[in-house]
RNA sequence: GGCCCAUUAGUCUAGUGGCAAAACGGCUCGUUUACACCGAGCAGUCCGCAGUUCGAUUCUGCGAUGGGCCACCA
């Protein structure tokens, strides 16, 4: 047998797939089933987890296929964020500051035409059937045109609202961003219990952020508090900033934390901000947006800068108490890697935080697979604290299409017919008093146009696929993203949920570290392709289970690799003395394996009903390795060379028969070698042009009985009795023997006698106790 | 601090209220009418404790360890 040549079988039938448009979408036939393809963020090279994670998809696309759905599976490419604006200014080496936004876009738009095709290769190389033709780009004319079209619609329902409220900020990509984009990280920090005096008295405040007391507005201390109960009500001096602040009782202090005493800064955290708001306390920001300090003596400084300078004044002037080094946890934006601050700034916010219980109503109107990631959105919404910020102040983005007339501060919004529109690109002139209106300069966040992914991939076939789409795959890192906003969208759009299903795949761990390219672990699916073949990469891929972690190990992909030679050799074997038969009177050894079969057809097709690709491939390779070929080629040989005529149809027919069925359970999985032993052997005999078009195997009709999987499972012990013996008496597996059965046996495996006879090698079979002997 | 997930052979994973399974690796062999990218066989395991049960690796509770999400972060 010589070595099988993957690449060129694949590269074929990528070739045939594409020209015969195997996946094109038919949107007339019924019925749809219709997926929300996640766009992968055009950044260079696709890698191993969109490689899983896609093939996963992948698994569901062609079992529906063949299940006779009109698969609607496009593909999208996300590209209006941060990594694309930072992919274009590398590849052209430019800044997008020096373009307009609009030229700016035009240069991504053009870019990404060159950039894309190798991009999107690489998916249909690991045999990802989308449909290419049904393609869209989160930055392209129709989805800027959507997006802002959509946004003007919660704009007129009153779902989005513009205030000056503190928001989160990051002070290095100077933009406010989502909680959802904000993430944990561990650091060093000084704790400083400070001396605040209250008249001659001292009141000790605990703090890592001295560089704040020139915003600090008032001091909270536990109304329980002993220690501290006599200050409620008095004044304390800031140190010094030398203003007088005043102690207020709030429950928010615990006595435990720090000193028991909190200053309230505008802003440190999240807290202030309440605090700020309950009290009605005046707010002093002394932090700017590229996080400087402005209030005297420390402006101009930089936050770490400030803070190092005020604990040497405070130092100098003895007012520290004490102060230790401490790890504690800060929230940063997961971009820039910053703290980030709460500054008071303009922004745009769609409301979530009064509808969070129809949000989880609608998250329980959706089947959840694996059913504990429902959890993980209710967790997240159960904590979410601030409406969702929506606008960045980032060059390069989608344009927020309106302007604000200041003299009457009145939103004047873009007209349909001019979307899509840079409003900073047209003069508007207020409709109310006349005065020129100031154009929005902020852009749109990324998810706040691909939370409308359902929505955009049905604009490309005239809106034909309707909500609720047939599935969502995405992985259980965006949950809080990206699934959370296509739920909040649809609901405000269209009052439904975006999807019956989701499916939420896991990631590829190495050595069960999270790959990346910072720890330089990160394996490239080209590579394994390359060496393996796609279909042993998705292989490897089917093993996982959904939502699991799965730690990349080579061997799965070399089993894959495996699979493909054994099935390949397999099917040589199967065609080599077979002449088609398109029906035959079935031998019992026939209809009994072909009884088996119908069990694994039948347990198959419930897996994949479920998304249980795994265990799909898993019963269904075992049956082929296991069952078919080390067992039943090996007891059908016998007659296939010399057996009668009505012996051999009969096992010709189920050769072809069972061979046919197994193909075409895997040909999901690993679909490129389905396909070549389905066009070399079963094609001029069957009708569809692809196996990726026929019809999923259903249960033979043939006759059952209750005895069946007894008989089968005696005979395989049986044959597995002989070999044993063999291989303990070091014997070859063809040694002839005669073999004693006791007539239980005889009884039950009457039919079977013969083909027993052949491939145990028994000379003569006996009646009596069981025995084996060598001749 | 809250919630979720996991813990099964040397490794990586299936799975089940009633003899615990595959792959890889190890060991012992075999192999010329599909396959040495093969075949046969052998060895080896349910995190701990309690409970429910005739029976628990499986269900329940508690705990341990690992992973994740969230909150807190004066």
């Amino acid at each position: 047998m010589l070595p099988i040549d993957t690449k060129k079988i694949e590269k074929h039938w990528l070739d045939y797939w594409e020209k015969e448009r195997i996946y094109a979408f038919d949107k007339n036939s019924k019925p749809v089933f219709s997926i929300d393809t996640p766009p992968p963020t055009v950044s260079g090279e696709m890698h191993i987890g969109h490689a899983y994670s896609y093939s996963q998809q992948d698994f569901i696309a062609r079992y529906k296929r063949m299940q006779g759905f009109s698969v609607f599976y496009p593909f999208g490419t996300d590209d209006n964020g941060l990594p694309t604006e930072k992919l274009i200014q590398k590849i052209k080496n430019v800044k997008s500051k020096d373009f307009s936004r609009q030229e700016f876009i035009e240069l991504c738009l053009k870019t990404l035409k060159e950039i894309t095709p190798a991009f999107i290769q690489d998916w249909k190389n690991i045999g990802v059937s989308c449909d290419y033709n049904l393609y869209y780009s989160t930055i392209n004319d129709n989805s800027r045109k959507m997006s802002q079209k959509m946004f003007l619609e919660l704009y007129k329902q009153g779902l989005v609202y513009k205030t000056d409220f503190p928001t989160i900020w990051d002070t290095e990509f100077q933009t406010p961003v989502a909680q959802a984009e904000l993430e944990d990280r561990e650091k060093e920090s000084l704790f400083t219990t400070i001396k605040f005096h209250v008249q001659e008295k001292i009141l000790p405040i605990a703090t890592t952020r001295p560089e704040l007391l020139g915003a600090c507005l008032a001091i909270f201390v536990n109304p329980e508090d002993k220690r501290y109960k006599h200050f409620i009500g008095k004044k304390a001096t800031v140190p010094i900033f030398n203003n007088l602040v005043p102690i207020l009782a709030d429950a928010h202090a615990e006595m435990e934390k720090g000193t028991g005493a909190l200053m309230i800064c505008s802003y440190g955290d999240k807290q202030d901000v309440e605090a700020v708001k309950k009290h009605k306390l005046t707010p002093r920001v002394i932090i700017t947006k590229e996080g400087k300090i402005n209030a005297h003596p420390y402006e101009g400084l930089y936050i770490k800068e400030a803070r190092a300078k005020i604990l040497e004044d405070l130092q100098n002037q003895n007012l520290i108490i004490k102060q230790e080094k401490i790890k504690h946890v800060t929230n940063v934006y997961e971009k820039s890697g910053r703290e980030i601050e709460f500054l008071p700034t303009e922004q745009w916010f769609i409301k979530i935080l009064d509808k969070k219980s129809v949000l989880l109503k609608q998250g329980k109107k959706i089947n959840w697979y694996p059913k504990h990631m429902q959890k993980r959105y209710e967790n997240w919404i159960h904590g979410l604290e601030w409406d969702w910020s929506i606008s960045r102040e980032r060059h390069f983005g989608i344009p927020i299409p309106v302007w604000h007339c200041r003299s009457c501060n009145h939103i004047i919004l873009a007209k349909e017919s001019e979307l899509p529109i840079d409003p900073v690109q047209k003069e508007k002139i207020c409709d109310k008093c006349k005065m020129k209106a100031e154009p929005e300069t902020k852009v749109l966040d990324t998810w706040a146009t691909s939370s409308l992914t359902p929505q955009i991939a049905s604009s490309l076939v005239n809106n034909k696929i309707k909500l609720p789409y047939s599935l969502r795959p995405q992985a259980h890192d965006i949950i809080r993203t990206w699934a959370f906003y296509t739920i909040v969208r649809s609901l405000y759009h269209e009052k439904k949920i975006p999807w019956k299903d989701t499916i939420i795949s896991g990631f590829v761990t190495l050595e069960g570290q999270k790959m990346s390219k910072s720890k330089g672990n990160g394996i490239k699916p080209q590579t394994i392709m390359e060496e393996f073949s796609a279909d042993a990469l998705r292989y490897a891929a089917a093993s996982s289970k959904l939502g699991e972690d799965s730690d990349y190990q080579e061997k799965d992909i070399i089993t894959g690799k495996k699979f493909v030679t054994k099935i390949l050799n397999a099917t040589n074997f199967v065609f080599m003395n077979l002449k088609y038969q398109k029906q035959a009177k079935l031998h019992e050894t026939d209809r009994l394996l072909l009884q088996q079969l119908n069990q694994i057809i039948d347990s198959a097709t419930e897996s994949f009903n479920s998304y249980n690709y795994s265990k799909a491939k898993l019963d269904t390779e075992s049956f082929f390795w296991k069952t078919f070929a080390d067992n039943y080629l090996e007891i059908v040989k016998n007659r296939v060379y010399n057996g009668t005529k009505e012996e051999k149809e009969s096992a010709f027919y189920t050769l072809y028969q069972s061979l046919l069925a197994i193909t075409k359970m895997m040909a999901p999985i690993t679909p490129f070698i389905a396909e070549e032993i389905y066009q070399q052997h079963f094609k001029k005999h069957e009708k569809a042009k692809s196996i990726h078009l026929s019809k999923w195997p259903d249960e033979f009709k043939i006759k059952k009985t209750k005895e069946d999987g007894k008989v089968w499972n005696r005979m395989i012990e049986l044959i597995s009795s002989v070999r044993q013996a063999k291989s303990e008496a070091q014997k070859s597996m063809k040694a002839e023997i005669i073999l004693t059965l006791p007539k239980s046996d005889h009884k039950l495996l009457v039919k079977l006698i013969n083909d027993i006879k052949a491939v145990t090698g028994a000379k003569t079979i006996e009646e009596g106790e069981f025995k084996i002997e060598f001749t």
